[in-house]
DNA sequence: AACCAGGAGAGAG
DNA sequence: CTCTCTCATGGT
């Protein structure tokens, strides 16, 4: 059960290296994590052009940026009031604790990961996303599709907690490895894992038990 | 036109 | 501990 070799082989294979995550700055990655909670990553470009035609997106700017003019400019991502709120906030947390991010690079991962989960906004998804793409850390992010997709292939759902241990653990995956591994998931879930009744052309087809209830999130 | 997207938090039981 | 509800725009 969950062999984790065997299914990024047949990812990476597929798909190689997805360039995650795509962005040009530290600071513009740990923005888009909050950003791209529950939205479409093309609702959340609108955002980020948005704010980067601004000069907005960085950290200092937006601790400092006013609240309704934030939540104009990110509008398009869903929910932007509480985005608008807590990313304001989150944003200002770190800009008085440590003045930035690189501030933050000789700390082990555990602290970055007991100081970023204590802030709301930040769940455990949002979280790993950031130990492993804004710092790099060897962490693997589980989400919604990379539960359904495995719930598939193994007939059953299996806990969170023991993908992501058995990711690290299991795999000796390299950084990169960890980050184009979660990339993969995203990009199978939401090329394949919905369409029915046949998903041909999902590179874990021939992994897949299709005698489970397709419908389910 | 219902359904869902690269979730999180608060509350109930 | 596991549901359930809310937050909200945009594409299919």
């Amino acid at each position: 059960m969950l062999d984790h070799n065997k299914i990024y082989s047949i990812m990476l294979n597929r798909y190689g290296d997805l360039g995650w995550w795509p962005a040009e700055t530290r600071d513009e990655i740990l923005i888009g994590t909050i950003l791209t909670q529950n939205t479409t990553w093309t609702n959340v470009t609108k955002c980020i052009s948005a704010l980067k035609a601004e000069h907005f997106l960085t950290i200092m700017e937006i601790a400092k940026l006013d609240q309704t003019r934030l939540e104009e400019l990110i509008r398009s991502s869903g929910y932007f009031r509480q985005k608008a709120f807590r990313l304001k906030s989150i944003c200002a947390r770190i800009v008085s604790d440590f003045g930035g991010i690189e501030s933050m690079d000789n700390m082990s991962t555990e602290e970055i990961s007991d100081y970023f989960s204590s802030l709301k906004g930040i769940g455990r998804e949002t979280l790993d996303s950031i130990l492993l793409y804004v710092f790099n850390r060897p962490v693997f992010v589980v989400d919604a599709y990379t539960l359904r997709i495995l719930e598939r292939v193994y007939g059953s759902r299996i806990h969170p907690d023991k993908i992501r241990a058995g990711a690290v653990l299991d795999l000796k995956a390299s950084i990169t490895d960890l980050k184009n591994y979660h990339a993969a998931f995203v990009e199978t879930g939401k090329n394949y894992c919905r369409k029915q009744p046949k998903c041909v052309e999902c590179p874990l087809y021939n992994e897949c038990n299709y005698a489970i209830d397709l419908s389910s999130p």
